[in-house]
RNA sequence: GUGCCCGUAGCUCAAUGGAUAGAGCAUCAGCCUUCUAAGCUGAGGGUUACUGGUUCGAGUCCAGUCGGGCGCACCA
């Protein structure tokens, strides 16, 4: 509603002679007595325009000119506001939107296509996923769920590496469970995975191999068998939160020298060298990030001649703007805060338009049972491994309790609640909205034979005027804009509540209506506005990835 | 010690610098011979951790204090 709004807007001031350098903004007051749109744009203004806000409101007004039938009322409120009411009439014509539209209602058509990388989950295959990392899954999976919508064409991209340190130490891990499997009597250091499916591993290999590997002290085949069977379950863990993606980005190829003999890696350290930022001392090549005012220089190789895994962190990044993406999203846990910061210098330096890159950080899950928080770690072994959690409540509940709050709030997973099949719990609320409505159209097509397809008598919705059916029209008439506010601030959060908002007023309206039982006109305007409904509710369910059942 | 996140109703959480800080759960009182009561209506419940500052206006921005979480490796 903002394109409709900011140029009669801009218009208007023009014409009263006023300075415009502020930014219109247009708002929906929290309490509806003060409108359906309200802008605040008298009160910025008048201070350095040296008039009275309330006056200088109502001058802009006077110069207002919309469309007939579309807002029903101007009026200046408070110390200065404008606010605006859409015409009842309006409202319903935007309904008939929605029907139009049917699954293509909220998103935008580029002109030209604009392209997007999500970058998330990364999580190296040295064990399963945890309850924290399918956060950041499902996030970074709802956000590129919204840039679809948007007009972006989206590569889902998964970052791993599975050459580190960290895979040396999975591999000797499974080496000592399978020398336990031959029998032997080993002492397992702390350092190292002690979690159950390292075991599993290596009675996997035992029982190919038997005892043939005991006097060998390559660990390869450990860790290459380690490797693959957990990444085997990683996916499928993703899988069955309908967690997809289209490209897996291994660290590797960072490695492979290009036609001139140089790696990435030692592209960015030349070209940080030319820029002053590279130094060595103590056997290792730094990143001089004092010179930007840090506490510490990173260590870029480390002594052994190994990167660390800083540079082809920055690799990594240049390749994303080697593929001309116009947008960089990075989802992470807040575990890896303090590792984007060195990216972007780096980047900056380099000369890249680092504006494209927009980071979402999710804090942590705690998960009660019982009132008991459990705690995860990944290398004692004592994880709280996403699948038990899926296995507990469901896809449905894990993916939306994942982002019901915040991304910066510290979730608190409520598994009791999650797994209540009762009103308690949020993803019913929503879902039985969706079967409510089915039932409703399964059942006026049985009474009156409602045919949903009839668009020649889309028209009947303008008899609706009561209060209940213009706020559910009017929360439909929302929803592009939610789309909106809720990709700018990477927050699907956004829809959650939006999606809730509007299964309320749906359930009002049901409540307040009769619509099968109501005259024949008015019977089809509210079973279009139910379809409407129900479109909106499926068009954001497919968004969050949660499932729109027909009957509950 | 330091960087980032958080502190809002009994609990879990909302609130692009706007108007009287809102939902859900829990508590209490109503609504089904009528399209799904997994629903709806109403009531109670607040010094937005604290102290200053900026602003016409601060839960929101700035400074500081207190409390909780996560980091601060030549691990990733």
């Amino acid at each position: 509603m903002h394109d409709f709004f900011i140029p009669v807007i801009e218009t208007a001031i023009r014409l009263t002679g006023i300075d415009t350098s502020k930014q219109i903004i247009i708002e929906q007051p929290s309490d509806k007595k003060f409108g359906d749109f309200s802008t605040n744009i008298a009160l910025l203004t008048a201070k350095e325009n040296r008039k009275n806000p309330r006056e200088l409101a109502q001058e802009i007004i006077n110069h207002l000119i919309f469309p007939p039938d579309t807002v029903a009322k101007i009026e200046v409120a408070g110390p200065g506001f404008i606010n605006f009411y859409l015409s009842p009439v309006f409202i319903m014509k935007s309904v008939e939107q929605v029907l139009h539209d049917g699954d293509s209602y909220g998103k935008v058509n580029p002109g030209i296509t604009k392209k997007a990388i999500v970058e998330y989950v990364s999580a190296n295959p040295t064990g399963p996923l945890t309850i924290g990392r399918g956060r950041g899954g499902v996030l970074g999976d709802c956000i590129a769920n919204i840039l679809e919508t948007q007009g972006y064409e989206v590569t889902r991209e998964y970052y791993f590496n599975d050459a580190g340190r960290q895979m040396q130490i999975l591999g000797e891990s499974v080496r000592l469970r399978y020398l336990e499997c031959c029998g032997q009597t080993i002492e397992f250091p702390d350092t190292h995975y002690k979690g159950d499916y390292i075991r599993d591993i290596a009675e996997n290999i035992y029982n190919k191999y038997s005892a043939a590997l005991v006097e060998s002290s390559d660990i390869q085949i450990f860790k290459n068998s380690a490797e693959e069977i957990i990444f085997t379950s990683i996916k499928k863990t993703l899988d069955r939160l309908s967690i997809r993606h289209d490209s897996f980005f291994n660290e590797h190829t960072l490695y492979k020298p290009d036609e001139a003999g140089l790696t990435t890696n030692q592209r960015v350290i030349d070209a940080l060298r030319k820029n002053g930022f590279i130094g060595e001392y103590d056997g290792a090549t730094w990143f001089l990030t004092t010179k930007l005012g840090q506490e510490k220089d990173k260590v870029l190789i480390k002594s052994s001649g190994e990167p660390s895994y800083r540079l082809p962190d920055i690799g990594y990044h240049i390749s994303k703007f080697e593929r001309n993406f116009s947008m960089i999203v990075n989802v992470f846990g807040a575990d890896h805060i303090d590792e984007y910061p060195d990216v972007i210098e780096a980047l900056k330096i380099l000369g890249y338009d680092t504006g494209r890159i927009k980071i979402a950080i999710n804090q942590f899950v705690t998960t009660t049972v019982d009132g008991q928080t459990l705690k995860m770690s990944t290398r004692k072994g004592n994880a709280d491994l996403l699948d038990d959690l899926i296995d507990d409540v469901g896809a449905d509940a894990t993916r939306l309790f994942f982002i019901m709050r915040s991304k910066d709030s510290h979730l608190n997973f409520d598994v009791e609640l999650a797994k209540k099949q009762s009103k308690d719990n949020p993803v019913f609320y929503l879902q039985y909205a969706h079967a409510r409505i089915c039932s409703l159209l399964r059942m006026a097509l049985q009474e009156t034979g409602f045919d949903p397809s009839l668009s020649s008598e889309h028209h009947l919705l303008q008899l609706l005027t009561t209060p209940a059916e213009l706020q559910l029209g009017f929360a439909l008439l929302d929803y592009p804009d939610m789309i909106k506010t809720s990709l700018r601030i990477l927050e699907p959060q956004k829809m959650v509540e939006y999606l809730h908002s509007l299964a309320e007023y749906f359930h009002r309206f049901y409540q307040e209506c009769p619509i099968i039982k109501a005259e024949a006109d008015i019977c089809k305007a509210r079973l279009f506005l139910s379809l409407a409904t129900r479109q909106v509710l499926r068009n954001g369910f497919r968004i969050l990835g949660v499932s729109a059942p027909e009957s509950m």
